[in-house]
RNA sequence: GGGGUCGUAGUUCAGUUGGUUAGAACGCCGGCCUGUCACGCCGGAGGUCGCGAGUUCGAGUCUCGUCGACCCCGCCA
């Protein structure tokens, strides 16, 4: 009844055995996923990380493991002795790759038996997610978690590989480091030689790495963990992954290049599909203009136009009170959605008050026309110029959203996004990748009072914008860009200020006083003052990256431990209460 | 901080206008079976209906609260 030692050595893996090896014989080892017990013969699905082999134990030819066989359940870790054999002429498995031969087992060892298993270790099993993060060490054998790590594993090889080729090395930052105001909540962690004091874990390295560009490494990366305290989605973790890149000396256009060569090899090592650069490039401005969002999807048209010029011809109320307040009116034309019932299209007009609207007018085109419940306000002339504007065909259902250009943006641009994976607008082999530039280097946040930084605080403006620091602060352009695929961000970045008036001017812009930005970035200044070249980086969310290259919906599929939309572990159960010494020995007192 | 979906057997789910002993499938346990691969056949066990109040003669079902998972808005330089 024991388990017994590992008494035999592997020879092969349980995804490698072809007919080539018939006649010979093979130790496997791994777990079992089930077996079919048909009286005088066993057949055991042997389960490791490379696959799974059919081993055959026969009760007449290998007595003893015939009987220990029947005592296999799922996930016990077996050792098998055996001969590689080809199946029998009509018994091959085409489902698997090893499904032409079998392993005549002759002799079975029960290396551990396994507690029946709360769910299948099986990609089709349907599991809550709950279950799934209780015993993430089972979810994590299953065949595709097992596929998304090793990905994540080639794809990390593949841009360490790339970027050593091109003259970068990796290099290290803290974890430790100091909390700085702008940007996201950090986490805290205290400091017992130093009471009452805190370090931070790091949003990311970018004083760090900038600091080594003043060190004059000219070409850093780093995979890097960072570290945001802030609410959770399917594509955000409080701990992820960035691919985190500085380079001084070089041009956009060069680093552009270099980077789509990474991005490139990337997906050709990791994944074997064929990228080909020069990616496609919109500023911030027209990405705005035709998608109403900064990380558009341009794997399909659906374009946002313009109408206000058409609705200022219209009785119609709202589009005159909205065009005299200084809003625009801009539609969308989705394709074959004329046929939409009332409630539908109630339903798509509450989808707009997600996105800060207060609804979406409609408008469709078919066999008898146009129709829309505005249409005896705006006239028949009105209704054509529209519809055509929108270059509406029949069967077309057109959204149009009247408000501040603030509003309408997000309204149109997510009602695209909502629409077309309804629709199923966008291939999913299709890989767009796009650069939006341009972005705005400020902006004014209301509940603050005061302009943030729309990138961060060491983003060097355009050149020729630089004196708007006095007047127009929110017109800077800023030298930051985002790699954006198939509409996700995966990677945002820009040229650095490199001068020291230059990040003054800044500091000042964000209402920093020269006190506190002496007290908090001072090391910074400093460091400018002593001949720091030109320089900039990127980084890229390496989580969304994978997820996207693994077709998977939510990053917690490419992360072996995620956390919860909560922020638990729900495997370690973290955070834990800690003991009252603990928190003596860090001065700390829980409120 | 806000909106939404969900929580019933080990798992995934069903459960009628509130009414007898809460069902199914898979899994699990026992038996039979020599070419299965979602093996098959026979038999069996298994329930804090997330938790706590309330309404009611009676609550899985209605109400309130609470806990948890997921999706979204805010937030995330």
């Amino acid at each position: 009844m024991n388990p017994e030692p590992q008494p035999l050595s592997r020879t092969h893996t349980c995804g490698e055995l072809r007919p080539t090896q018939i006649g010979e014989e093979a130790v496997l080892m791994g777990w079992v996923q089930r077996s079919r017990n048909l009286g005088g013969v066993t057949f055991i699905d042997l389960r490791d990380r490379w696959g799974i082999t059919q081993v055959v134990v026969d009760q007449k030819r290998a007595p003893e493991a015939h009987e220990l066989a029947d005592r296999l359940r799922g996930e016990y870790v077996i050792a098998v002795r055996g001969t590689v054999e080809k199946r029998p002429a009509g018994t091959e498995n085409p489902a698997l790759p090893t499904g032409s031969i079998d392993v005549l087992g002759s002799e079975l060892h029960i290396l551990n038996e396994s507690k029946t298993p709360p769910f299948a270790v099986e990609d089709d099993a349907v599991i809550t997610e709950t279950l799934r993060l209780r015993y993430r060490y089972l979810d994590l054998r299953r065949p595709h978690l097992q596929a998304n790590l090793m990905l994540r594993h080639r794809a990390t090889m593949a841009v360490r590989r790339y970027l050593d080729q091109h003259g970068f090395i990796e290099i290290e930052t803290p974890m430790l480091t100091r909390s700085t105001p702008e940007g996201a909540r950090d986490f805290l962690v205290p400091s017992r030689l130093s009471p009452g004091k805190f370090y931070a874990l790091p949003q990311s390295p970018q004083l760090f790495k900038q600091l080594l560009m003043v060190a004059g490494y000219e070409r850093y990366f780093q995979i890097a963990r960072c570290f945001r305290d802030e609410d959770l989605r399917a594509d955000r973790q409080p701990e992820f992954t960035q691919i985190d890149i500085e380079t001084s000396f070089l041009t956009r256009e060069a680093f552009f290049a270099l980077l789509e060569g990474m991005i490139q090899a990337l997906f050709r090592d990791a994944a074997g599909r064929d990228v080909r650069p020069p990616f496609q490039r919109l500023s911030y401005a027209d990405a705005m203009d035709r998608y109403g969002v900064d990380n558009p999807d341009t794997r399909f048209g659906v374009e946002l136009r313009d109408l206000s010029d058409v609705a200022a011809l219209t009785e119609v109320k709202v589009f005159k009170e909205q065009l005299a307040a200084g809003g625009i009116v801009k539609g969308i034309a989705v394709p074959g959605c004329a046929g939409y019932s009332r409630k539908e299209l109630d339903d798509l007009g509450r989808l707009a008050a997600d996105f800060g609207g207060k609804g979406l007018f409609w408008m469709k085109r078919t066999a008898e026309g146009l129709q829309a419940p505005f249409g005896k306000h705006a006239g028949e002339g009105q209704l054509a110029a529209m519809a055509e504007r929108l270059a509406m065909v029949e069967g077309d259902l057109a959204l149009i959203a009247a408000d501040a250009p603030a509003i309408v943006a997000p309204v149109l641009g997510n009602a695209r996004k909502i629409m077309a994976q309804r629709l199923n607008l966008a291939s999913s082999e299709a890989l767009n990748f796009l650069w939006i530039t341009e972005f705005p280097l400020l902006e004014y946040d209301a509940e603050a009072r005061r302009y943030v930084a729309v990138h961060h605080p060491f983003t060097a403006p355009v050149e020729a914008d630089v004196p708007l620091f006095h007047s127009e602060p929110n017109k800077i352009r800023a030298q930051a860009y985002d790699l954006v695929l198939n509409g996700q961000e995966i990677g945002g970045g820009s040229r650095r200020i490199h001068r020291r008036e230059v990040q003054n001017l800044m500091f000042s812009a964000l209402g920093l006083s020269q006190e506190e930005a002496q007290e908090k970035f001072g090391f910074l200044l400093e460091a400018l003052e002593f001949g720091t070249p030109p320089h900039g980086g990127i980084a890229f969310g390496l989580d969304r990256l994978i997820a996207i290259m693994a077709r998977m919906p939510s990053i917690r599929e490419v992360i072996a431990f995620p956390k919860t939309q909560r922020g638990a572990d729900l495997m370690m159960n973290a955070p834990s209460a800690v003991e009252p010494a603990q928190l003596r020995e860090l001065n700390l007192q829980v409120r």
